[in-house]
Formats: structure tokens, C-alpha cells, sequence
DNA sequence: TTGTATGCGTTATCAA
DNA sequence: TTGATAACGCATACAA
């Protein structure tokens, strides 16, 4: 079941044969259909591992994300898939759970495997893992990129997105805005608390300290910043850096017997799509995760193919979709 | 950077490297140390594609599922991924939406690129694709075996799953029960219909047509199907075969007036995260479903390890967990 | 237009 | 304990 035999069974030689596979040089119409004829008859399916071997890639490519179970990154991953398979690639999953030696893993593991490119979205890459890598191979950031590491670069605009969700509370007349951030030194959340300070400052406001409260991206964290927030101050809105946890805050606020937004307001971000199903349904800033996902893919397939590319950064602008949680009545905007 | 310059470095033969690098045979104490420091000063990493060649398998295995953005699927990707990589192996992702074009096409390419097996969550698996390919490779089904293929099976129980929902609704009081299908021809949906029936049976109950309709897992679908039915006849309850549809559904179910549970009870199917954060928080039956990919995955890699294993069908049983939408207060049972 | 022969980077067999 | 070498299955340069 090589091309060997296909090449018997149609009496030609095996470069004959790989001719016809691949397209490639002349060959008579009628060895041509000859050759058809035996790989057919034989049910011969090349061998990719043979073929990765002599032409040098594999036409695959590795995907690298904290958790598929966070509602962000299915759509994201889909994106990155369609883009492969678009160009004939196949998608490798690795959930890293931001775990540093999980990352390391997959990284050796994908590196061993000749993967031909690596979208990779990572809590934090420790730059020491990671660096060598790159040199080594495509590799786009998503969302965030490593200090210190050059490199193409596909992101959401989180300042943006935290600046929108908090001047959006601010114009409704919210001075005492909470935050709930995600893990601690994620450029991703530090970005979104940027922007939250941003439209504080450009109302002349100071957001104070008790205000503020740490959380993981998860539900359950969400739960607990808000009950230790609500444990020493008294906010007239939230602001949380994720919508898991901005779903979790709402479980408490409402538990406290806090009225929802007449009380407190409430803004999430991703628009994950269990926001609008939430009671009230939840205010978020919504990013284009499809698009940044099948962008980041079309940026490291480019790069497979042409290395001497100049470095891009993409920034995809997110939105506001404003809901009850926030607004009587909801709307985008 | 291959074996050979790292042979040349420690001044041995490739074979004496590749003894060190698979711990097979024997090397001299100080040998070893001279190949491991070459290894060490080259950044030498072993070529899997090469390795691939003559060791005749791939360490990889193939994930096909319908769509990784329907929230019951990230938890089974992930047992699959963890079962995985526990043994070494990587995952590479394929969703189909269910269209056997897409799924003809990763089929192809998955074989192309020797999968060592594949875990295979299919709608509806053509026989004709997968006939062949089942023979030639080991493949665990998930969720929905193709008709007259033998092979390994792991499967969540849908027919006492639907079987419990509907006791529970019965056991309520309630005698108009409506249900939102599946895909037409899904077993999955199939299955849970039939549980449907059972516990109708069961009370001496028959359940009008008029309170069936048809959906395809989606939210959307879970809309319309409602609609549907309140616009011609009157429930007392709702069985929607997934969690997705019974959200649409009760979107619908308030949006005209009606109360839940009061008016009409409503029970889902996954217990998706999101099922107990809907207003008022969804019974659902609950899938063992990260314990389901990982079985799965296993399986295959039990077989891959060892073809002549007679054929394993494991089947999870599901729970009943018990929100508001269907009583006042939650419990589980 | 077709065939021969080499090499891709390993592992594994056999000799030494 | 180590080394030389033949596969693995294919693509491709070169010859014919």
C-alpha cells in the first residue's frame, strides 16, 4: 500500500506515480490514466509522514490557549481552524490552564512534532520558554504578546474595551465604579484596568482603592470579589474584566438584595453568549473572537510561507452591547 | 542539528545517540554524559516526523466533533486532550458542523497524516465514509455509533436520560409535556425522545403530537421550535433534548407571559455552566461529559496499544439535577 | 515523457 | 559497549 505498489500495479515507476499525485512535471494522458486507475483500485492514500519528510513541513499548526472551556476561545478556536483547513492545515489543541510547565510540554511536544506554526494565546509566555522558539518557528501572539520578544501580533483592543464599558457607567451617572480584574499580570486584564482609569481620569474622577478587587476569569472569582467588595464599600456599578465573572458579581449583588442596575450597574466583557440570557441580561464589550482567531491564523500561515515578511501587529476594535444590566432597556451602541 | 552533528560533537555514532535518546541499550556512564552535553550545547531536539517514519505511528490522534462551540463539547475536548497527553499523545481538532463533506474532508486528511486513532463524536456517521476507515484505524465513537460498524463505543445513557427528565416532569403533576427534538436522525436526540416516551408509557400517558417539535441543538432553533408549539396548542411543561434549546425556549415561554415553573416546567439536557445562571435556573440532565472524552480517548489508545482487545461499549449514566424551572427551590437527585 | 537513484532524520538490526 | 547500515515512503534532480 505505498506508491511503490501503485506504481507496479500501473506498470510505471514510482516517480511516475508521484508525478501524477503531485501535479507536477508531464505526464502522457493515458499513464496518467493508468495511474488513476491504480490508486483506485488499490485505495492508496500517501503517506503525509513520508511526504512531511522530504518536503520539510508538516502543514500543521499548533494552537495554544488557556482553556477551551472558557466561552471565549471556542469561537476563537473555530476562527483559527477555518483559517487552516482553508490552506490545507491541520489544527493541534493544547490547553495550558496558563499552567508555565503545561506550556513547556506542548511546546516540546508541538516542537518535536514539526509543527509548521504556533497561534498562541498565553496568559503570560515566560519569555526564557519561549524565546528560542520563535527563532525557530512562526509563532503569532494572541492577545498577548511577550515582553521582549518580537513578533506578529493579533490582539483585541482591551484598553479601548475597558475605556468603553466604563465611560459608557460614568455617563450614566456612576461615580463609585467597582472592578473586578482577572488573573494578576495578564497584559489582557491590566490593559482593560488601563482603560477603566483612563475614562475615570478623563471625568476627573479617582477610582478608590476599596473599589478594586482580584479575580481569576472565573465564575467562582467573580463571586468572591464581589462579596469582599461589597464587604467594605458601597458601588453604584461594576465593571469586570470578564463576563464570567461579571456573571458571578451579579449572582451576589442580587443575593445582597441589591436591585440591578437601579443600584448597581453592571459591565462585563466578551460577550460570551450567555450575557443576554442573564437576568437582567448582562451589558458587555463584545470582541470579534472568530475574526481574531481566523486573523491570527492567516498571519502565521503567511509568515510559513514568506519568513523575511515584515512584523505585523493587528488590534481588533471591540464594542459595547448595552443590555439591562446597565440600561432600563438594552441596545447596542 | 540532527543526530548526526550531535554524534559528531560527542564523538560517537548517530546510533549510540539514538540509544541515549530512547534509553535502549546500553551506554557506557560516560558516553552518556558526552552525548547528553553535545545534545545540551546544540539545542538538539529529535525530528518526530523522522521518528514517525520508522516507528510506523504518530503519537497523535484525531478529534472529531460537531462543533466545539456548542458548550456541552469544550468539556469532553479537554478529557479527551487530558487522556491524551497523560500518555504523550497530541489532539488534533476537527469540527464538522455536522456536514459529512466537511467530515469526508478531515477524514481524508487525518489518514493522509497517520493518526494513530481517532475519537469520533459524529451527528449522523455515514457509513460509506467511515466503513473503510474504521478498519483501517482504531476508532472509538462517541456519543452516536454508524449503523453496522462494530467498534468501541463510549456514550452518555440518552434514553434513561430522557427517561428521568420526563419522570421528574410527570412526577410533578404535569400531563402536556412538551418536546423540543434534535437533529432529525440524531441518535442522540432519538434516544432522549424515546426516554420521553417511555416515562409517558410508563404513566399510562400518550403524548399528543401536537407537543413536538423539531430543533437542531441550536438556541435559535429552541426559539422557534416554542413558538411553534404555544401557537397551537397549551403545555404544562417542557423536555428540550439540550440545554441551548430549553434556554430559547424559556426566553420565549416568558416572553409570553407565561410563568416558570408555575405555568410551565422546563428541563434541558447537558447541564450546561450556564443552565443554573438562567432566570429561573434550568433543571437539566447532566452528562458526565470530561469523564466521557476521556474514556473515549483512552479506549482508542487501549486499542491502538493492543488491536485484538475485544470491542468495548461504555455508557455513563446521566443525573437529573433539579433547579427552579422546574420547582420552586433546587436540589439534586 | 519516463525512469533511476539519492536523500530526508530516525530507529533498529547485526557485527564487531 | 559501540558502530555501520538498511530500512521507513516519498519527492526530486538528473539521465535517458
Amino acid at each position: 500500500m505505498g506508491i511503490r505498489e501503485v506504481a507496479r500495479e500501473a506498470g510505471v515507476s514510482v516517480a511516475t506515480v508521484s508525478r501524477v499525485l503531485n501535479r507536477s512535471g508531464y505526464v502522457k494522458a493515458e499513464t496518467y490514466q493508468r495511474v488513476i486507475a491504480a490508486i483506485r483500485k488499490l485505495h492508496y492514500v500517501p503517506n503525509g509522514v513520508a511526504r512531511s519528510m522530504v518536503r520539510g513541513n508538516t502543514r500543521t499548526i499548533g494552537l495554544i490557549l488557556p482553556d477551551i472551556t472558557n466561552p471565549y476561545f471556542p469561537m476563537l478556536a473555530r476562527g483559527v481552524e477555518d483559517a487552516a483547513t482553508a490552506q490545507g492545515y491541520l489544527v493541534i489543541l493544547c490547553n495550558t490552564d496558563n499552567n508555565p510547565d503545561t506550556e513547556a510540554m506542548y511546546l516540546a511536544m508541538l516542537r518535536e512534532k514539526c509543527v509548521d506554526g504556533l497561534v498562541y494565546v498565553s496568559a503570560a509566555p515566560r519569555a526564557d520558554h519561549v524565546q528560542e522558539f520563535a527563532q525557530v518557528l512562526p509563532v503569532v501572539w494572541v492577545d498577548r504578546p511577550p515582553v521582549g520578544v518580537a513578533g506578529d501580533v493579533v490582539a483585541g483592543d482591551d484598553f479601548l474595551g475597558g475605556y468603553l464599558a466604563t465611560r459608557h457607567l460614568i455617563s450614566l451617572g456612576r461615580r463609585r465604579i467597582a472592578f473586578i480584574s482577572g488573573p494578576a499580570g495578564l497584559m489582557t486584564s491590566e490593559e482593560r484596568e488601563r482603560g477603566y482609569r483612563l475614562a475615570h481620569k478623563e471625568a476627573g474622577l479617582v477610582p478608590e482603592d476599596t473599589l478594586t478587587a482580584h479575580g481569576d476569569f472565573k465564575f467562582e472569582s467573580g463571586r468572591r470579589a464581589m462579596a469582599e467588595i461589597l464587604g467594605r464599600t458601597r458601588p453604584d456599578a461594576l465593571f469586570a474584566a470578564n463576563d464570567l465573572m461579571a456573571l458571578g458579581a451579579l449572582e451576589v449583588i442580587l443575593a445582597a438584595g441589591c436591585r440591578v442596575p437601579e443600584d448597581i450597574a453592571v459591565v462585563g466583557y466578551d460577550n460570551i453568549v450567555f450575557a443576554r440570557l442573564a437576568k437582567p441580561a448582562l451589558t458587555s464589550v463584545e470582541q470579534p473572537s472568530y475574526l481574531i482567531g481566523l486573523t491570527a491564523c492567516e498571519v502565521v500561515l503567511e509568515r510559513i510561507a514568506r519568513r523575511e515578511l515584515p512584523v505585523q501587529k493587528k488590534l481588533f476594535k471591540p464594542t459595547l452591547v448595552v443590555r439591562a444590566s446597565s440600561q432600563g432597556e438594552g441596545q447596542t451602541q
